[in-house]
DNA sequence: CCGGTTTATGCAAACGTTTGCGGTGTCGTT
DNA sequence: AACGACACCGCAAACGTTTGCATAAACCGG
């Protein structure tokens, strides 16, 4: 934002016309005679002349920015998702401001304001595992920018969503194990504050259920860290409570249950079976191979995208929220072959 | 960016005074009396008022933004400079807009467009694999927007940079590879386009001269993803041309070579050992975890924007260009213990 | 030669802020 | 009574655009 960038009123002022007339010829408009329309546009070329998006952004009240909350960069999930918003965000000429709420509530808040502030034309938002109050977000709708959410969504907002079917991946991925023969399959969950954690232990409750085996409390562990995983499969092993299958909430938490596995000296898949969760680039490299749900982040991040930019265009008529919903694949793989 | 968005005007209009009053009453300037100050303070509260920061930025001309042209978010590297970048824009009120080139100079060119349109006060950048004209990018240095380069930095350009010393990383994992006795170790190499795929590979070749080893130009091999590296091993084996160890320019390459030696019946680390680079959060999950250089994404990010915002900030004393070199630690695991 | 149309341009306001400067009104002091 | 000091506030311009409206010149037909 320097002095330095030529502006209209700069070419104006060399043509000897005013800045209402430079404008226009910029944008070919019929008023302009074509001898003006050249000059000014050979001058605009010659001196590298860009458009102050800022100065159009306040005339316009429109941004042309969306702005993205999301939980944490690092996670070969979410950094998909950025990147399909991007890619699409790019396509339809929007600006993409990213903001990190590093898993934490007053970041995220903060991040809403800022992004109040910078008058993006509309959010796209994940919330953290630690969000339990959603006045910041609702604060989004009180000021007419739409927000859709991705992935982890608020229980009772009504907006745009999109979210793959965590429910029934987690009982697919649970009825994968059943069907390979396992009957004590343990379960690595998210935390319950978060609608997925709370689903993917319900689809996994459901397939235990159907099958007619009956749920039990101690295989049931909140742990969704390669740390935390280790402790608690170490913690299993420990107080000899049998299992044969694990269900994990995310891959990091699946290899570290692996690893800790395998260190214990028990074979996988042929003592144990483990399935995790999101298909990132980890799932192809462990040995064995890790079988998982897709999550489909990219997917997510270009619908999402798509379905905010749906909004801010056609903002005058007013559409019931939509919430897609992906099917997330179960690929099979080698750490739960039978 | 709707109309909704209470403005100083609004706060004005209400309270019947000057637009002028509510400003100075909302920063608390000397000149205005306590009951006004006490009352704007509260309606502002009241009413959710937050300053546009469009308006603002035009005003002040800066916008409080950097913006970040970045390869590919999807890389365990990338994604953690972001984060790191993130973190300190954050903690300096700054926000990011972020740009993916996803490798592609003509992408790349348009997001330095946009940039400067968007009036960013300040650009950091890694340029794509097929980058070979700058003039997008010198075009900033023109308008005087400062910008500093992370890892993939350009050669005849004078600008901050941080980066790793590839050369001296590259030698040292070489170096390493010879010192537990490997003789015949084959390079796969980032595109020679890049500074830092010279680099590496300049590293590797100098560990060999000094060893008194004889490059073999059979083992060196262009290969920087996962399905190249298989191929090009698959290859080497295939020609049998012999190897015992194997330097790969990342992480992913090295574990599509650790993958396709063992499919073959190789042991790792007995008969080939690997070292990567980049260290990501694969290193560790692999079988046998894989020996690496910690390339450190986060804290190189931290680097570069700090070195930003000092430029940024201190925008009237021109100071030269500085580097600032990580040193990258080699990271001993079990694909190269001996 | 006059009224009317066309063509090409400029004026000014607006978007939401900030800020230098000037203008009140109320004191206290001499 | 007059004057300066002080406290408090508003005017207006500016940042870089866009755009409705007015204006000016040129042309045309009758």
């Amino acid at each position: 934002m320097k002095s330095g960038l030529v502006t209209i009123k700069d070419l104006a002022r060399e043509l000897n016309i005013s800045a209402s007339t430079v404008s226009r010829a910029l944008k070919d408009h019929p008023d302009i005679s074509k001898e003006t329309k050249r000059a000014v546009q050979e001058l605009a070329e010659r001196l590298n002349y860009q458009p102050n998006a800022v100065a159009l952004s306040l005339k316009q009240r429109r941004s042309n920015t969306i702005g993205v909350i999301i939980p944490e960069i690092v996670h070969y999930f979410f950094s998909s998702v950025i990147s399909g918003i991007e890619d699409v965000a790019y396509d339809a000429g929007f600006n993409v401001i990213i903001c990190q709420s590093n898993e934490r509530y007053e970041r995220e808040v903060a991040n809403a304001k800022t992004l109040l502030a910078s008058r993006v034309d509309g959010v796209l938002v994940s919330i953290s595992k630690h969000t339990t109050d959603y006045k910041h977000l609702e604060n989004f709708q009180n000021n007419e920018v739409p927000i859709v959410f991705y992935d982890r969504v608020v229980p009772n907002i009504v907006a745009d969503q999109v979210i793959i079917d965590d429910f029934d991946a987690a009982y697919r991925a649970t009825r994968h194990l059943i069907d390979s023969g396992r009957t004590r399959i343990a379960h690595l969950g998210g935390p319950m504050a978060l609608l997925i954690g709370q689903n993917r232990k319900d689809g996994y409750l459901k397939a235990l259920k159907e099958a007619g085996i009956p749920a039990d409390e101690n295989l049931i562990v909140e742990a969704d860290s390669f740390e935390k995983a280790r402790m608690a499969i170490m913690k299993l092993i420990n107080q000899k409570i049998k299992f044969d299958g694990v269900f994990a909430t995310n891959d990091l938490t699946a290899i570290g249950a692996m690893q800790t596995i395998q260190k214990k000296g028990y074979k996988i898949p042929d003592e144990i079976a483990i399935v995790g969760f999101s298909d990132g680039r980890f799932s192809g490299i462990t040995d064995p191979t890790l079988t998982s749900v897709d999550q489909h982040g990219y997917e997510m991040g270009t619908l999402a995208t798509q379905m905010l930019l749906k909004r801010i265009i056609s903002e005058d008529d007013e559409y019931p929220a939509e919430t897609k919903v992906l099917n997330a694949d179960l690929i099979v793989r080698g750490s739960s072959i039978i």
